[in-house]
DNA sequence: CCTTGACCTTCCCCTGACTGGAAGCCCCAT
DNA sequence: ATGGGGCTTCCAGTCAGGGGAAGGTCAAGG
C-alpha cells in the first residue's frame, strides 16, 4: 500500500502518517522507487494510534502504549496507570475550562450587548474595584 | 519601574512582559540605560492581560479587548460578542473532554489492573472487534 | 578602586503535534 | 511528450511563551 491508501484507510492525513515515522512510531518499509510501502501491521498500528489521540493519549504516552500493546508479557497495571494519569490530567482541564465557563457566562449575562460603552466585561477585566 | 518590579506586581514573569511588548500590546518607555521603564498605565494593561488570559482568552482576542476597552465610544455589544464566542469553544472543548473522560474511565474500570495481561484498553485502542 | 551579585538587555532555540508549501521525482494515460 | 496526480524531502509556521547564553548596568561592600 502507498500512503495515499494508508491515509484513507486510516483517516489519518498522510502528513500524520510521514510525522509518525519521522517521530519512530511506524517503521514502513520501502518500494524500489522510494515510496514507502505499508503493510497491514502499519495500518493496524496506525488505527491504534489514531484511537489512542483520539481519546487524548501525547504522543509519547501512545508510544508507551504501543510498546505495552506489542509486550505479550505486559502487566495491565501499567496500561491501567498510564490511562488514569492521562485521565486525571483530563479532569483538571475539564475543571480549568468550567471556572472559565462561569465566570465568563456570568460576565456575559451581565452585559447589555448594545451600542453603548459601559460594558461589566471590560470593567472586570481592568480591575473593576476602583479604576 | 523596571520590569522586575512589574513582574511582581502584575504576576506575570518577565518574559512574558517582554514577549507582549514584542507583539506590540504594550510599549513600555525605555530609560537612558536601555532598560524598559514601565509606567501604572502600563502595569494597569498588564494586569488587564492576566485576567483575559486566565479566562482563556486567546492573545489575539486580547488585543481586541483592549482595543475595546481603549475605546471610548466602543459598543458593549462587541464586547459581548467576542466573549459569547470565546464561550462557545471553551464550551466545545468540555464536552470533547468529557467524551473522552467517559470513555477513558469505562475504560479504565474494565481493566483489572494487575499482573496480567489481558487488558481491556489496549483490546479497545487495537480495535477489539476481532483482530 | 575593584569586585560581587542581582538585575537588565538581546538573541536564538525549544516545546506538541502537526500543517502548508516549494521543488522535484515517479507513474500512467492520452 | 505531456499532463496530471501521487510520491519524496526539506523548510517554515503555528500558540504562547520558556530556557539559557553572552554581555551591559547598578548598588553595596572590602
Amino acid at each position: 500500500m502507498n500512503i495515499g491508501d494508508v491515509s484513507t484507510r486510516s483517516g489519518l492525513p498522510a502528513k500524520t502518517i510521514r510525522y509518525y515515522e519521522d517521530i519512530g512510531l511506524i517503521k514502513p518499509h520501502r518500494s524500489d522507487n522510494g515510496y514507502r510501502c505499508f503493510a497491514e501491521a502499519d495500518l493496524h498500528k496506525l488505527a491504534f494510534l489514531g484511537r489512542a489521540r483520539a481519546l487524548g493519549f501525547t504522543i509519547e504516552d501512545c508510544r508507551m502504549l504501543m510498546a505495552l500493546y506489542e509486550d505479550e508479557s505486559r502487566a495491565s497495571g501499567d496500561v491501567k496507570q498510564l490511562a488514569q494519569e492521562h485521565l486525571s490530567k483530563i479532569e483538571t482541564k475539564i475543571s480549568d475550562l468550567q471556572a472559565m465557563r462561569d465566570t465568563l457566562t456570568e460576565l456575559v449575562q451581565c452585559c447589555a450587548g448594545d451600542n453603548r460603552p459601559d460594558c461589566p466585561i471590560l470593567k472586570d477585566l481592568s480591575g473593576h474595584c476602583s479604576d
